[in-house]
DNA sequence: ATTCTGCATTTTGAATTCAAAATACACGAA
DNA sequence: TTCGTGTATTTTGAATTCAAAATGCAGAAT
């Protein structure tokens, strides 16, 4: 078939995913920024300076603009008309809104994984679980928390409710920049461990109240722990 | 869920700051847009041209462009690279979806109420109460509707939760298109008004737990409604 | 007739330009 | 000094321009 030889510097053609798209220079540029600021690079209530910003990132203001204009709507900087815009801040009052927010879809999501994940999901999850697990003991954090994070997408991603997972998604940008505020200790590792073990067998007794109800737990412990870490700073 | 947050004075909070400022060019179009797509002007799984709503808008395409990506954002629309956007179709299975979610937030939001409201809130929400029965008895359905849209959202701004605010705010954008899309007959109408009755005699009690299942279920059944209407309309 | 190819036209992506608003600063008056 | 006031500079808002990609279509090849 396709064994020919191809041009040394050809771009390999048929991989990838069904469809591979060149990305917009503003979604280049949104994503960009939101590391920055979830990444505390740009301080929150900096103001920003779309000059300086078109400067490091080479690119010119129109994209620039549509990316602010992104990132607005996403609730991660605040548009001041005629005066650019500035980082929004991590006000522990707003973190614990958003944490009540999340735990009653968490609790949505259990409900509806319990009835909805079949056995290949629960190994896959397991899987992901066990992986995860093998990073705690190695004490690797940052493999952890990226597991972490795709375990948890995974869960809702199975769940099936396409809105609840947008949702999660950008309530979770949120999450993560409230965590990286607060500096999140290591001292909330261990609990979160255990409360991971026991979503897993919920999950896999397909108790759908008990999961519902580990999940929310497990979100509002982190909450609590994440909003300590803000208050005491 | 215990209060995480500090006391904080429980000031109402109707007064938000009365700076008036000139809107932008793009919040203008973007709201625009968002009333031709609600009221089906543009047709859902309709391409838009960007040339064309310029010519019926008369402003340049920067400032449309900035409004399109707002609107892409908060999935009204959605943009086809380098072949413009069309509006996002409604579809049944998303619009369960959605009101899948709906249930759970309203249900957080009366949990909130019950233990927030005080005497004056209730009051006021009275009064929009038998002010909205009062167009429901002179079957005033345009009137109806606007109060109905506007107690809803007193009540979750009395329930305190910001984040529930802005997520209510921009998913009902979404279910209000549905109810459009559906063409809700009035059917409905006299079950909603009894369901409103007891979510306000909730309210009245106190009563978190059916506060939040009086609000749960309205909600519920104004989706199954939807729903319907989608299917066979 | 059907499919393919190449070109002209249209539409979008991004840079640049122009105008309006905000900011910074120097100077003068109380 | 401190407070305004007026002006120059910078920054933002929006229009325009330029380049790249997609679309439409005529004619050729099958």
């Amino acid at each position: 078939m396709d064994d020919i030889a191809p041009p040394a510097d050809a771009t390999p053609r048929h991989d990838e995913a069904p469809r591979l798209r060149r990305l917009s220079l503003y979604e280049v540029v949104a994503e960009r920024l939101r590391e920055m600021v979830l990444e505390g690079e740009l301080p929150p209530g900096g103001r920003i300076s779309e000059k300086k910003l078109c400067e490091t990132f080479e690119v010119s203001r129109t994209p620039l603009r549509e990316a602010l204009k992104v990132l607005a709507n996403e609730g991660i900087i605040e548009l001041l008309p005629n005066r650019g815009a500035k980082v929004t801040e991590v006000e522990p009052r707003e973190v614990a809104d958003l944490f009540e927010v999340m735990v009653e879809l968490e609790g949505l999501s259990g409900r509806l994984l319990a009835s909805r994940a079949d056995e290949v999901a629960i190994a896959e999850i397991r899987d992901l679980h066990d992986r995860m697990m093998a990073h705690y003991r190695q004490q690797e954090r940052q493999d952890y928390f990226a597991l972490n994070q795709r375990l948890h997408r995974r869960l809702t991603e199975i769940a099936g409710n396409r809105v609840l997972l947008e949702l999660e998604a950008s309530l979770t940008v949120k999450v993560t920049r409230a965590r990286y505020a607060a500096n999140l200790q290591l001292g909330r590792w261990e609990e979160s461990a255990r409360e991971h073990q026991a979503i897993l067998e919920a999950l896999e007794r397909r108790d759908g109240e008990g999961l519902a109800r580990a999940m929310r737990e497990h979100m509002r412990r982190t909450g609590e722990a994440v909003i300590q870490g803000l208050v005491d700073g």
